[in-house]
DNA sequence: CATATATGTCAACAACACTGACATAAATTT
DNA sequence: AAATTTATGTCAGTGTTGTTGACATATATG
């Protein structure tokens, strides 16, 4: 039995550098294309949540309209992110992938997801189990909510 | 049974909001003392491995030294971090936390060390061993070995 | 003595957050 | 119909934290 606190450490270093590594590897691709990680997290949450309004986005991402402002009028120019008016309420901005904003969302999201494939692997049986639950447990309540439903 | 993809993107959210409220809950104590989160990191393996040299402490961020030298600078100017040059070898500054330092270092981890223990708890028997493993294989191998040596 | 190493520092720049103020169009309330 | 609220956008300035490039200094090593 080692001592708790140093089991404590354990888990606070490998948040970090799993972090580090898990973004680390999308940032090389996004540096290609002449975008950052606020792009990326844009491409993301629009490429599973299609259609959804920019004050869902805002939301989920707890940053300030003015920051997701930049980010999301580059990847409109560039033509990776539609902005439509809801045709119910018109003020609403409805944002969705172009076939382009697709295939970048499905490079980073297929790279990231075989770390994550490779590493339950890895770590042999139960342990994806083990680690889903507890990062859910990790996060504040009202963050918990906009979670993908999918049963632990 | 779901399908693999949307269980995939579950793990990637996952690890996109339990970083995010992991490292908010410093967050807001640091604030209150002018730091960030840069300062946090150096605070915390400066208290994880006492005299390490300056070196050392680059190789674990990965940033520059004009990066570190900054809030390096900020943190001995505040008196929370020593600097005394190695008797071995006087070219290196080796690194120390002050009293208030090793304070301020032991709120920050005691506070994210209980976030890890809850979760531990609320996610039952056997998760916490299944969410270090996993983490550890998500980690490149460069990086791994600079972790605590406790054994998962 | 020459060179390599560890560290520090100056300056400019970029990404991505923030605050505060103001503008506009569409929906809702009165 | 007019007033208000809501959703969004935009301009301007600021702070933290990262970058590159250049140069300085002290100490160690060949």
């Amino acid at each position: 039995m080692h001592d708790q606190e140093s089991s404590m450490r354990k888990a606070i270093e490998l948040m970090f550098f799993a972090y580090r590594d898990f973004t680390g590897e999308a940032d090389v691709i996004l540096n290609e294309y002449g975008f950052g990680r606020a792009h990326h997290r844009a491409i993301y949450f629009i490429g599973r949540n299609p259609g959804m309004a920019v004050n869902e986005l805002l939301a989920i991402l707890k940053i300030t309209k003015q920051s997701l402002g930049r980010v999301l009028n580059q990847l409109v120019d560039e033509g990776y992110v539609d902005q439509d008016a809801d045709p119910d309420d018109g003020r609403r901005r409805l944002l969705t992938l172009t076939e382009e904003g697709v295939i970048l969302e499905n490079l980073l999201t297929e790279r990231q997801s075989r770390r994550i494939r490779d590493a339950y692997t890895e770590a042999g049986r139960g342990a994806g189990k083990g680690f889903l639950r507890v990062l859910e447990k990790m996060i504040d309540e009202r963050d918990a909510i906009k979670l993908t439903g999918v049963d632990l």
